[in-house]
This record gives C-alpha cells, sequence and structure tokens, in this order.
DNA sequence: CGTCTTATTGTTATCGATATCAGTTGCGCT
DNA sequence: AGCGCAACTGATATCGATAACAATAAGACG
C-alpha cells in the first residue's frame, strides 16, 4: 500500500536508541560506537529510510543544492560547462539546479532572490555582467558564489573563464596575419549577450592597430544557424565584398559557410570564415572553420572543484582565466602567400 | 553589513501582527483583512523579506520543484524538451531541478530515490524504460508522475511522447516507396538509448514486409557527429553498396553527410541519407536530410500543461502520444522516378 | 576503591514556516 | 438589549531533521 515513508524516529524506534545517535550514524559524524552505527545503518537500509532533506537543510541553514544560472541550453557550450562540473558535484554528493535565463538580467536577479531561499550550498552565475543588486546580494550572502564563462579583477567570489576581449583581439591578429583586409562581423543585435561584444571589441581593436576598419551585420535575434546564413547572404553582398566573415559563434559560422557554400563562394578561397567555441561540428567538416576553442569542460570541472573547496573552507586560488586556443581553418595557410604578394 | 535576512518573524513584529497573519496575507490565502494584507505586503516589499522555501516547503510536506531527468543535454533534443516546459512550469511559480542520467537506469533510480526526500510538486523521467524498483517507488508517491519521449499502455502515471516503433516504421515504408533497396541502419551500440533500438525494429519491420533485409553498423559509444562520420565510412565500404543510411539521429546523419560529400558519393543521387529529429541544422544545408521531425517544444509544453493540471486535482488526460511528420530530404523526389525504372 | 576522564547516548531547543483550533470583535436581527 | 454568526486574529502544535548541552557508563589512575 501507500505505506508512509520511513522517518528517522522510526529508524530510531527500531533500533531502540534515540534519533540523534540515527543522526549521527547515518551521516558519518562522530559520537556513536561502531557497533551501534552498523547496527543503524543496516536498519535504515533495510527499512528504505532516505533522510528528508527539506527537513536537514532547514535545521543546518543550508542545503546541498548548487543552483546554476545559464543564458540557455541551446547552446551546446553551456550544456558542456554543466557537464564538466557534474561529475565533480556529484561526487561530492550535491544536487544541481538549473535556470536559464534566456540572457535577460532581471530574470536573473529575481531567479538568485528565489534561490537564496533554498539555502543552496554554492550559487554560479554566467558571466560577469549582472543587474546591481546582485552582487550586493551576493556578497555577502555567507555561501560561495562562482561567476562562470567571463572573467573580471572584481568578481563578486569565485571567477572562472575566459577573457573574451583577448580571444577576439587575438583572433584579429591570426586573421591579419593571414592577409585579410576587409572583415565583416556578423552577429545577433548588441545588448544581448555581453561577452560577445566584448570579442568584437577585441576583434575591432586588433584590426584598428592595423587600420582595418570592421564591417558589422546583425541579424535576427536569436543566435542560430539560420541567423549565419542570412548574415553572411547580407554580408556577401556588400561593396566592397568582405574577404572573411567573423561570426558571434560556430552557430552562426556554419549556417554562413552553408550559405556561402550555395552562392557558389569558394570557402577559403575566396573568403574566410571565423567562428568561436570550437563546437565539434568542426571535426566532421571538409572544410574547417577557423574557430577559438573554449576549454568548456575543462572550465566547469575547475569551477566545480573551486566551489567545492570553497564549500569546505579551502580557498586557493579564487581567479582562473583559462587559455584559449586558436584552431586555424583547415586550408588558410594558401591564402598567407597569395595575400602577402597581392595585399 | 551582513544583515540576517528577514524572517515572517521580523515581519509580524514590524508589522504589529501575528507571523500568521503575516503567512496568510503573502500567501494569499483568505483569513487576513485587505487592509491588514495591505499593510503586510507592503512592509515584506520594503523589508526584502522572501519566505524561506525550505521550512515552507517542510511544514507543507511538498515543494514547489519540479525534478526532471533526462539522459543529456548534450543533445539539443532534451534541451528543447526542457525549453518547452519552462514557460508554463515558471509562470506556475515551479522551479526545475534537472538530472543528466547519461542513460543510466541504475542512475535515474538512484536519482528518483534521492529527489524524492526533496517532496518535489512533480517528477518528469525521460522514457519510459526504468530499472524496476522505480515505479514501484513513484506509482504510491503521492505527486504526478510524467514519462516523457516515449509512449506505453502502462504509464506509472502521465505519458507525453512519440511512438518510436511507429516513427521508424514510417520512415521504413517512406523509403521503401522511394525505391530504396539496400538499407543499413547506423547507430551507437545498442543497449544504450531503448527509443534508438525501437525506431530500428519499426524499421526493420517495415523494409521486412516487403522482403527486404536491413544492415547494421554500429559505432563507438558516443552518439555524435564523429560517429555518424566514421559509420558512414564503413557503411560505404559494405558490398553491396548500401543505397541509403539510416541515422540513429540527425547528428549522426550530419557527420555521415559529410564522409559522403568526402568520399565523393553524390547525395542524394546515389545514396540516400536519413536522420530523425528535425534539427534546424538541417534549414541550412544545401541538400536537406530525410528526418523526421519530432515536435520537441510542444512536447514540452504539453507535459508541463498536465503536470500543472495534475497537481490542481485536474486529470483530464494521462496519456498522449504525439504525431512525428517525416521531412523529405530536398532532392528526394527525383530517385523515385529514377529507381521504379531501374531497380 | 573512589575520583577523573573519555566515550557513548539521550534530552531539549531550534530552524522558519504552515495547520488547526480557540478566542475576539463587529454586526444584523428579533 | 441579547443572541448568533461570520470575519478576523492569534496561540500552540507540527513538519523532520540537527545543534548544544546534559547524563550515563566504562576505564584509567593514584
Amino acid at each position: 500500500m501507500a505505506e508512509k515513508a520511513a522517518r528517522i524516529e522510526d529508524v530510531a524506534r527500531a533500533a531502540g536508541v534515540s534519533i540523534m545517535s540515527v543522526s549521527r550514524a547515518l551521516r558519518g559524524v562522530e559520537g556513536v560506537s561502531e557497533a551501534t552505527r552498523g547496527r543503524i545503518t543496516a536498519l535504515a537500509e533495510e527499512m528504505g529510510y532516505t533522510p528528508n532533506r527539506l527537513a536537514g537543510s532547514l535545521a543546518q541553514a543550508t542545503s546541498n543544492l548548487v543552483a546554476i544560472s545559464v543564458p540557455t541550453l541551446f547552446d551546446a557550450v553551456f550544456a558542456e560547462i554543466i557537464g564538466g562540473m557534474r561529475e565533480t558535484l556529484s561526487h561530492a554528493g550535491l544536487e544541481t539546479i538549473i535556470e536559464t535565463s534566456d540572457y535577460d538580467l532581471a530574470r536573473e536577479a529575481a531567479w538568485v532572490e528565489r534561490m537564496v531561499t533554498w539555502s543552496p550550498a554554492a550559487l554560479v552565475l554566467s558571466g560577469i555582467d549582472h543587474a546591481p543588486e546582485v552582487g550586493e546580494r551576493l556578497r555577502w550572502a555567507g555561501m560561495p558564489v562562482l561567476q562562470l564563462w567571463d572573467v573580471t579583477d572584481d568578481p563578486i567570489d569565485l571567477n572562472v573563464g575566459i577573457d573574451h576581449r583577448a580571444v577576439g583581439h587575438d583572433l584579429g591578429q591570426h586573421l591579419l596575419r593571414l592577409g585579410y583586409r576587409t572583415p565583416v562581423y556578423i552577429a545577433t543585435p548588441p545588448g544581448r549577450d555581453p561577452r560577445a561584444e566584448k570579442r568584437l571589441a577585441g576583434l575591432a581593436a586588433a584590426f584598428a592597430e592595423d587600420g582595418v576598419a570592421m564591417g558589422e551585420v546583425r541579424v535576427s535575434a536569436a543566435p542560430s544557424f539560420e541567423a549565419g546564413r542570412d548574415g553572411a547572404v547580407r554580408a556577401l553582398a556588400l561593396h566592397p565584398r568582405p574577404d572573411v566573415l567573423c561570426f558571434l559563434n560556430d552557430h552562426l559560422a556554419f549556417g554562413g559557410l552553408m550559405a556561402c557554400e550555395a552562392a557558389g563562394v569558394s570557402v577559403p578561397g575566396s573568403i574566410g570564415i571565423a567562428g568561436f567555441n570550437g563546437l565539434n561540428i568542426n571535426n566532421v567538416l571538409n572544410r574547417r572553420l577557423t574557430t577559438s576553442v573554449t576549454p568548456r569542460a575543462l572550465m566547469g570541472k575547475t569551477a566545480a572543484r573551486m566551489l567545492v573547496a570553497a564549500m569546505r573552507g579551502v580557498r586557493v586560488e579564487t581567479r582562473v582565466a583559462m587559455p584559449v586556443r586558436i584552431e586555424p581553418g583547415q586550408t588558410t595557410a594558401p591564402r598567407l602567400t597569395r595575400n602577402r604578394q597581392s595585399p
């Protein structure tokens, strides 16, 4: 029948001890003899007892929940970061509760407000740009807070990410070295993804250092394959025609690649294409995109480790900027010669 | 400073009423005059009071958490289903807590065991195949349970999904109609994804009904672009060479498409490619794959609505099988004529 | 052999809310 | 004026655990 779940009191009664002994025995806390601990553990197992987390968390004023906010799960990037965190966290007995903020800072702030009432063991936010009240609220909340994916000099608490501006700048220098001189940046409208704008700023700065101006094409709101395709179509119609298309990320870049192919524009023969993230779709493309490979799984793992350490009161390093490697497109080398000769 | 968060008692004291009045006022429960309710609400707002969910859930023996288990988040499919649920759930004031089981039934079972101690408002499982103890445990747990993505005649409670065997069967008939006679199924090893095996069963059955036998190629454990590519390479080496490659899903199918392209095998001129899911990568491909479009967002939304209704005690329909549409590859039509002429 | 540790176990208060039931108060009615 | 009922409001128990402290038992030691 619908037998009620066993409570700690039931186990205590069955074992003929007080509930405190059961509590101590099952948590592995000292204060019970090994003999009774064994007896209690066996009995609890047998009765199918699982402690009520709500009660336990309330009493301890802290739960085993790690609350994570990401902008979206549609982008494999955040799924991979979360995947990277997962093993370490679950190994430490922590559950993850995930929010997708859809790049909406107000929504993120409201979520933070709701989450703290769950007394999470730790809180993870994506990026370093938040609604003003968030930092204030969390700086003194008592739990470890980790800002992920972007880096800052003034983190709320812990911080693991990549320097998006530097990534953009590196890509710009890479493309300049290959001889590109008419770059266009293709992305969704600004205001949504601050990281993308930082990359653009770095990219534009790198080109500007060589006196090269960068064009911009902004497409529909959702960063999708289709957006990349549409952006590329519009970019190809520009005069003068760009010699390299820099996309917000690999998704858009792939859409752009397809558009170029459809338009009969050879890649990278007559136009270069650069993305961002190093998604594994690139591994099977016959014309690989130039991209910046972000260490997503490692970033997640590092973040999780820092969090677990911080929960235990250990705080070795609080800021980690991870390296990003530029992966050249498969056939970008030939351009170098050709362009050096005829700039 | 690190001022403690306001508790209900603080609000009560400030308003000069009992904590019960505050509780009633803020929950919108009847039993307080509109005058005092207004005063309390304003004061709570001003003091930045947010009720402690742990305490509230413990007292009510039910939380506002909806626990969702999916096999993986790397596959956009489950991210989209969750996305579809999200709006409806958050509108109803529910938080979602997500687990990725990595297709491991034991892990799913352990998670269920842990989750029920959080007194979730509802529980969502992916698929209908579970460890034996799971159904037993949940059938009498008191909370709504929804099985997602697959359908069954004997659900634990609620069920929304698609009939994978029928999907496979439909695809088989579709491909037969186009004249294909040497099909090969390319997938990861069996035992991991029961849905994929059901689709295969349906597919093979459809071909068998026309006396056509189907080949099978099994590749590395992770269902990735690379797996599809590798599978296609192996399939192309078979004798006789298959005339159509049916992949586990669109990811593998895309990898396969790239492999064919690289091998100079024209698609769909000399070989057909079929995937599953109707991911939007297909929208930008210059050679569209044949695929079965699964209504992922709608499925999520439907599931969420059924759950919310069930929580309110309303139980209109408990089983929903959603339609799946076959989307023909862009240029499969010509094959029809050609193959009919020379079978 | 009595006292002092130390290990083990139990008792009571607490976490921050909600449920239940017991007062109050005000008002309509006869 | 007296009565009854409804609308508010509050006091107390409860949810199922943990924290802090008290009590008991078992050795150690002089």
